[in-house]
RNA sequence: GAUCCGGUAGCUCAGUAGGUAGAGCACUUGACUUUUAAUCAAGUGGCCGAGGGUUCGAAUCCCUCCCGGAUCACCA
C-alpha cells in the first residue's frame, strides 16, 4: 500500500490507486461490518474525568470518518466523526511499528475506519483515543471540501447534501433538530388522544385547499390522478366514519412558485378533533408550539434571525379586521370602493374582478402579514374565501378561522370546520362560478365530501400546520430549504 | 414570471487597462514521536458555466442561453 505514486494524477485517481493497492493485499476496502463499544460523543464524556496526561486502561473501539490528519513522521494525529460528534486519534511507531503506521498516515481525509484502543489526556488536554488497531471501512474515493471554510457554495450544498452533511456539522444537527421534533410532536399528540392515520396521496379530485396541483397518471387504468395539495377532507371523511382526535403528518404538493419559505414539496400537520371549535384550536396550537420550544431551548423563547420570539401562551389574538386597521388603516365595514381602491395602490391587478371577501384577502396579505413578527393569531376571515369553513357566530360575514403568523410567516391555519351539508355543497357552488370566471385555484366540487356530511359530522375543530416552516423557526433556518434536506432544484443541463 | 448579484483547481477565493491563469487548503515527495486551521521544503493539479461575436490576442468587452442566490409577484 504504501508506494511511490505519480504525483501528476489526480487525487481522485490516487485514492483509487490505493483503494486497488488495499484490495490487493488481500484485504476488503469496503467489509460488511464493525463492532463498536461507543459511540463518540457517549466515549468523550465517559473519559471526561481523566486528569492531565492521564491514561485509561480500557480498551474501547469506535468507528467513523476521518475529517482531518496531522502527521508528525513516528507519530500522527488525527480527528474521526461519528454522527454524535469528534475525537482525536493519536497513534505512534512504537505500538504500531512502521508499516502499520504508515498505512494509517496514508489513509485519506474522507476514509472510514474502524479502530480501537485507549483513551488518554493529551497534553494540550484533548480527550484522544490512542490507536491500537485500525480498519479500514469505506474508502472515500472523492477528495472532501477545505477543512476550515468548509461547503459553502449553496447550490452544490443542496444538490450534493451528502456533501453538505459531512462538511458542515450543524446542518447535521438541523436535520436532528427535525427529526427529534416531529418525534415530539407525534408523542404530545398521543398523549392527547389524537390517533394518526394515513389518506391517500393520489387522488382523482384534489381539495382542500387553493392551490395548483401536480398531473400524473395511472396506466393500467387510464385514470389521470393528481398529488394532494392538502389532507383536510379525507380526513374530515374519517371525522364522519366516528374517528373523534386523528391527524396525519405527510407531504402535501404544490404546483406554484419556489421561495425561502416554499418547497414544491412540502410537510403538513393536519389534525382533526371532534366536538371542538375554532377556539379550542387555538388553544391546543398554542400549547402545542410553545412546548416545542420550550422542549428544544429550555424556555418560552428563541432566536430567529435576529429577533427574540416568545412563545409563552397564551398567544395575541387580534381580528383581521382590527389588524387590517392597525397596520393598513383600512376599515373593512367600508364601502366596496374604499376596498378596492386600497387594493389597487397595494398592487392588485386591476383585470381581476374581485368580490368583497377577496379584496380584504389581498389587503391582509399586501400590508399585514410583513408586520407581524411575535406569534399572533389572526381570526375571523371573510366567508368567501374560506370554503370549507363553519360561519362566525353572530356574524355570518365571516367564518372561524384563525391563522397563526410568526416571523411574517403563516405557520398554522384552522377553522371551526364547516359540517352543514347544505351549505358546503352552496360553497362549492360558489367556488365552481369562481373557477368558471378564470380563478384556477379555486376549490373543486367534491359531490362525495358533500354526501359524506350529509350522513353527519360532529362539530369539529381543525387545524393545518406547516412543519417545515415550524422547523425553520426552531433551527433558526433562513430558508426552507435549509430543513428540507433535498430541496427541490432544476435539472443542470 | 421580473429585477439585481454570482458561476475561475476537489474546496475557499484573488485575477490588473484585453497580452502565457494565481494563492490557501487538499493531494504527492522529503523532514519531524503530544499535534489540533500542526510546521518546514519541493512538486502535481484548470474546456475560467455553455455557445456565439469583437480582436493579432478574451477569464476579462458584447450578445444569447443554462444553473444558483437575493428581492419581488403567486402561494403555505
Amino acid at each position: 500500500m504504501i508506494q511511490a505514486i505519480d504525483p501528476h494524477i489526480t487525487e481522485e485517481e490516487n485514492r483509487s490507486i490505493k483503494m486497488t493497492a488495499y484490495r490487493e493485499s488481500g484485504r476488503d476496502p469496503y467489509p460488511h461490518n464493525f463492532v463498536r463499544t461507543h459511540s463518540i460523543q457517549p466515549l468523550l464524556q465517559e473519559f471526561d474525568t481523566l486528569g492531565e496526561e492521564e491514561s485509561s486502561e480500557k480498551i474501547v473501539s469506535i468507528a467513523g470518518r476521518i475529517i482531518a490528519k496531522r502527521g508528525h513522521g513516528k507519530a500522527t494525529f488525527g480527528n474521526l466523526t461519528d454522527q454524535s460528534g469528534a475525537i482525536q486519534y493519536y497513534a505512534n511507531i512504537n505500538r504500531l511499528g512502521e508499516h502499520v503506521l504508515g498505512e494509517l498516515v496514508h489513509l485519506d481525509v474522507g476514509d472510514i475506519i474502524g479502530v480501537s484502543g485507549h483513551v488518554f489526556r493529551s497534553k494540550r488536554g484533548e480527550i484522544t483515543l490512542h490507536i491500537h488497531e485500525f480498519v479500514l471501512l469505506s474508502k472515500s474515493l472523492h477528495p472532501l471540501p477545505e477543512k476550515f471554510h468548509g461547503l459553502q457554495d449553496k447550490e452544490t450544498r443542496y444538490r450534493q447534501r451528502y456533501v453538505d452533511l459531512i462538511a458542515n456539522r450543524d446542518v447535521l444537527r438541523v436535520f436532528e433538530t427535525r427529526s427529534k421534533t416531529i418525534h415530539q410532536l407525534r408523542n404530545y399528540l398521543a398523549d392527547m388522544g389524537f390517533l394518526e392515520v394515513e389518506t391517500p396521496v393520489l387522488q382523482s379530485i384534489y381539495g382542500g385547499a387553493s392551490a395548483k396541483p401536480f398531473k400524473t397518471h395511472h396506466n393500467e387504468l387510464g385514470q389521470d390522478l393528481f398529488l394532494r395539495i392538502a389532507l383536510e377532507l379525507p380526513l374530515k371523511r374519517m371525522v364522519v366514519g366516528g374517528f373523534e382526535k386523528i391527524y396525519e403528518i405527510g407531504r402535501v404538493f404544490r404546483n406554484e412558485g419556489v421561495s425561502f419559505k416554499h418547497n414544491p414539496e412540502y410537510t403538513l400537520l393536519e389534525l382533526y378533533q371532534a366536538y371542538a371549535d375554532y377556539s379550542d384550536i387555538m388553544q391546543l396550537t398554542e400549547n402545542l408550539l410553545s412546548t416545542l420550544v420550550r422542549h428544544l431551548s429550555g424556555s418560552y423563547t428563541i432566536e430567529y434571525q435576529g429577533e427574540i420570539l416568545d412563545f409563552t401562551p397564551p398567544f395575541r389574538r387580534i381580528t383581521q379586521a382590527q389588524a387590517l386597521m392597525d397596520y393598513a388603516q383600512v376599515d373593512v365595514n367600508s364601502g366596496l370602493e374604499v376596498l378596492y381602491s386600497k387594493a389597487l395602490e397595494l398592487g392588485l391587478d386591476p383585470s381581476v374582478e374581485s368580490v368583497r371577501g377577496e379584496l380584504i384577502n389581498f389587503i391582509y396579505d399586501k400590508a399585514v402579514e410583513s408586520h407581524l413578527i411575535q406569534p399572533v393569531f389572526i381570526i375571523d376571515y371573510p366567508w368567501e374565501t374560506s370554503p370549507l369553513a363553519k360561519r362566525k357566530r353572530g356574524n355570518p360575514d365571516l367564518v372561524e378561522r384563525f391563522e397563526l403568523i410568526i416571523a411574517r410567516m403563516e405557520v398554522a391555519n384552522a377553522y371551526s370546520e364547516l359540517n352543514d351539508p347544505i351549505e358546503q355543497n352552496d360553497r362549492f357552488e360558489d367556488q365552481r362560478r369562481a373557477m368558471e370566471s378564470g380563478w384556477d385555484e379555486a376549490h373543486h366540487m367534491d359531490s362525495d365530501f358533500v354526501t359524506a356530511l350529509k350522513y353527519g359530522m360532529p362539530p369539529t375543530g381543525g387545524l393545518g400546520i406547516g412543519i417545515d416552516r415550524v422547523i425553520m423557526l426552531l433551527t433558526n433556518s433562513a430558508s426552507i430549504r435549509d430543513v428540507i434536506a433535498f430541496p427541490h432544484m432544476k435539472d443542470k443541463k
